[in-house]
DNA sequence: CGTAGGTTTGACTGATCTCAAGTTTGGTGG
DNA sequence: CCACCAAACTTGAGATCAGTCAAACCTACG
């Protein structure tokens, strides 16, 4: 049976070589990084702004996210995290963590040394390339998360990130496209898109009049995923999906 | 006299200098790169949603951005640029252009050779880590950003943009901090920011009337920067400056 | 000195927030 | 299995911030 470890180094492995081709000394490489698996509670923070970083976590169970504060109590979620993301990339090379990272259900966390990760990426150009693409696509996203809550109404902004979480999630082989069940509440999914919780309430309710979705609890179904697409805007080209 | 295309080198290797500890070896790496330099009119597109680009651009002159567009025709800017910058690194390794990338002024360019650059980085780790973190302060830019436009008012969210574009000029020594021209429209303000020109007008005039600037034309007098930077919640971590 | 693009102003509209009161849900201990 | 509790969700009414539309005013430049 797989411990903890070993199912955090296949899973690394396996996004990595998806973001590059990799070769054996590279994955050898990862292999030997040193690694310590923990389970945080929900709610949990794995960093806090201002931090100064020497690990590097990739979550293997459960869902994430990273979020910023305003001096007067505003936060804004940046955005969301499913297992096999690594959560704090940017902090194999920036000193101070510029955002929170918290879990949001109970999770389990898989903690890299940030100097070996360093360390193995200067000796290992594969596999540096690996980890700048996967830093690359988080900014993609960060830029149509600037577009979402720039310039699309509230119903958009939700349908957007809908189906932006279901995209990834079934990229990600977590579940198919139609039929999610949302770990965040709704006063998250405000925090992520620039409403209040009431707001988001009553588009998620317009959505589901519209028949775009069904919704049981925090079970979300996609009736049409085309017309739903559509009214969001939703185009997959900035998830850059490789493999 | 130096040519564009000896500035272009100089600019690129002071820049990269700063962000990881280069060697003799990389910076002959650097001035080893394919380069051309070219004049490009305000708002000529360097770079197109969808493109595949081949070339990465470095801003020798003039101002420029990153913009999406939403499929009803609204406008995000996610990014304002300014001389030093490099404009589309992220095409090293993503192939599909997820933006445009446009001048907002008349602007000198000079074109690298994405293969060339690839390779050099591939060749030498010190040079991948300083292109890398270029691009890691780009995604917290992106973060501060959607913070920006989620989370604070229409008057903040115009005070924190005057206020990361005069840090981030003074910092790349383009002019004193308190005093600056914008090189961009209201209309383009508010494309960054996520309101209507009308509004940005509005917004402007209530700083000045507060007493945070004063302004003439396109220049802007920041009048106390401590009291403007508090107004904004305006806080550099996010920058990463280094150097 | 005429023109076009940019800025400023006003009046009205509408999307989203705020506050506040229910209602449902999921977990916990008896 | 049930009763209870806290957290999350839902709904309503009124307030406010920002958008829309439209006109007038600058200002740089040919």
């Amino acid at each position: 049976m797989a411990s903890d470890k070993d199912q955090a180094l296949a899973l690394l492995v396996a996004k990595l070589c998806r973001l590059a081709p990799l070769q054996q000394a590279d994955t050898d490489a990862i292999h030997g990084l040193a690694i310590r698996t923990a389970h945080v509670r929900s709610h949990g923070y794995l960093v806090r702004e201002g931090d100064t970083a020497v690990d590097c976590c990739l979550l293997l169970d459960g869902y994430a996210c990273r979020s910023k504060t305003t001096s007067k109590g505003g936060r804004q979620i940046v955005s969301f995290h499913m297992p096999g993301d690594i959560l704090d990339l940017q902090h194999l090379l920036l000193s101070r963590a510029d955002h929170d990272v918290q879990t949001i259900t109970d999770a389990t966390i898989a903690w890299i040394a940030a100097a070996d990760l360093r360390q193995a990426a200067h000796d290992h150009p594969l596999l540096a390339e690996a980890l700048w693409r996967d830093t690359l696509i988080d900014a993609s996203i960060f830029r149509e998360w600037v577009l979402n809550v720039g310039r699309r109404s509230g119903r958009a902004r939700i349908a957007h990130l809908l189906c932006e979480f279901a995209a990834r999630r079934e990229q990600a082989r977590l579940g198919p496209l139609e039929n999610l069940e949302l770990p965040m509440t709704q006063e998250e999914l405000g925090d992520a898109t620039g409403l209040t919780s009431v707001h988001v309430n009553r588009m998620l309710a317009e959505l589901q009049s519209l028949g775009l979705i069904e919704r049981k609890g925090r079970k979300v179904q996609i009736v049409n995923w085309a017309r739903m697409r559509h009214f969001a805007e939703f185009d997959t080209t900035y998830l850059h999906v490789v493999g």
